[in-house]
This record gives structure tokens, sequence and C-alpha cells, in this order.
DNA sequence: GCTTGACTTGGAGTCCACTCCAGCCTGTAT
DNA sequence: ATACAGGCTGGAGTGGACTCCAAGTCAAGC
């Protein structure tokens, strides 16, 4: 599998993919005789890891921490998995980030779908706060 | 209300606060006869407005968009409800991908804890790929 | 009147995750 | 034999979102 074979089915840039291995987000990837980058099964993986991890919102040197440590043996299965476990939280808080997010939107959307309907926009309750932060029990109808 | 007040309501640094008005996140906030910014009711409405798209992953030129929008009277109803849908379908996606990450990381933290039990690490199964990529159904028993 | 501390500004700096580029090499097709 | 497509490298550049800083202003307390 060349580069672009990889590009290809994974939809990312040849760039990004150099960049990941240089930092060490993947391991190092096999080379043909002549110095070209040949994808293994295995390379796949790592890849199709990365892009998923990424997309999630992993920073890159998490990954690069993790690749390091599945390349230093079996005694570092706890670290990964505390690592993994370190990566999950990150996630959770973000989809709940997200979430909240999602039903203050759903609300408004709500408020502007009636509104070109009447051509008012009328606010019926205060907006969700995030993060832990003083609810608004008498938000007045301004429009945010 | 100061902006430090704000900030320790918040969380969020002052500079943050004035970098999100200068780039229009928010809409400008009042200020004193000497020019302190003084955060009213409908500021903070804005404030937290930011952060929590922010949360979200809502680029602050897409916020800016959605002020000016607001600023400009009740024909942007339109624009407005498109603007927040868009946001919305941002979201939606950006869960989906954390969703699909935090499976592959629960069946990897499962594998984890089996493998500081045994010493051994096994996969039994192939993981789910990114982003309508491929699903490797013969995945090897490679660790990634 | 002077100091202190909180605030202001514009602009520069930082960090992250790419993304682009120039110059080079190599294998294949004409 | 030559052209060319595709890959390689190191390093520079970009875009987004802050974050820091120097220099200035102002109000309150001593």
């Amino acid at each position: 599998m060349t580069i672009k074979d990889v590009c290809a089915m994974y939809h990312i840039a040849p760039d990004t993919l150099r960049y990941y291995e240089r930092v060490g987000a993947i391991p190092a990837v096999n080379r043909t005789g002549s110095g070209i980058r040949d994808y293994t099964e295995e390379d796949m993986g790592w890849v199709e890891n990365a892009i998923c991890m990424r997309g999630a919102g992993v920073p890159v040197d998490m990954m690069a921490e993790y690749v390091k440590l599945c390349q230093q043996g079996d005694e570092t299965f706890p670290a990964r998995r505390d690592l993994l476990k370190k990566a999950r939280e990150k996630i959770c808080k973000q989809i709940e980030k997200c979430q909240t997010e999602l039903r203050r939107l759903a609300y408004k959307i709500e408020r502007y779908e009636a509104a070109v309907e009447t051509g008012r926009l009328v606010w019926h309750r205060p907006a969700c706060p995030p993060d832990g932060a003083p609810f608004e029990e008498e938000r007045k109808n301004f429009e945010q």
C-alpha cells in the first residue's frame, strides 16, 4: 500500500500521514528499497486509530505517548490502560459540553422557527448555563 | 459587573473575554465614564453563550456572524435560524465521532483490564473504522 | 500629591495541528 | 535517453484561538 492508497482510503492528506509518523502518533512505516512508504495491514490499523482519535479531539502528543508505550513491551499494560482511560474522560467531558450546547441550540432554533412564522422573537425560559455556572432564573427576553 | 467578576463567575481569562469582544463573538460591552467595561445582565448572557458554543467547538467567526445578524434586526430571523442549524449539524457530527472513539476505547480498555490480569494482551474483534472507512473484517491481533 | 492596583489598548507571541514548498531521488513510459 | 509522475526530506508557513506584554489611564487610599 502506497501513501496515496492509504490517503484515498481514509480521505486524509499525505502530509498529514507523514506528520503523524514524524511526531510518533503512528509508529514508523516500512519502506521499499528506495525509501517509499509501504503500509502494511498493521500500519493501516494505526492510521485508522490515529484518525479516529484525532476526530474525537485526542491530542497528537497523547497518541504519541500511547504508541511509545506500546513499543516498550508488556510491562506498560497498566500505563496504556490508564492513558486510554484518561482519553475516555476527556471525550466524555467533550460530549457533555456538546450536549449542553445542543439543548441550547434546540431551544433557540425552535424559537426562531416560531419567529419566522409570527415575525416576533420571544424567549420563554432562561438558557441552561455552561459548566457549573450560575443558572439565570430570571433571564430577560434578551436574544443571544 | 467588572470584567474580573465575570471572569470569576465563568472561570475564563479576561484576555479571552476581551478577545471575544474584539472579534465580535459577543457584542460590544458598555463602559463606565472612564472606559472600563461594565457587564450588564444581557452582556453576561452573551458571554455565557460564547463559552457554551466554544465549548462545543463552534468557531468564533461563526459566533461573530450570529452576533452580527442579531444586530441587523428582525429580517435576519431566517438567516439566524439557518446558522444555528448549521452549528447543530457540526456538533452532531462531532458527537458521532466522539462516540465512535468511545466505543473503540471501551473495547480496548476492557482488553487491557484483562491484560493486566493475565499478563497477555489479546484482541478478539476488529476495531470499528472511522467515518465510513472500510471495515476490517479480518483484523489481525495487532495492538493499536 | 503620590502610590497602588485594576483596568485599558494595540500589537506581538504561543501553541497546536496541520499544510505547503523547494530541492532531490527513483521507477516507468515513450 | 528523456520526460514525468510520484514519493522523499527538512523546514517554513498558516489558521485558529487564545495569551502575554508594555505603555498608558484612572479612582481610591494614605
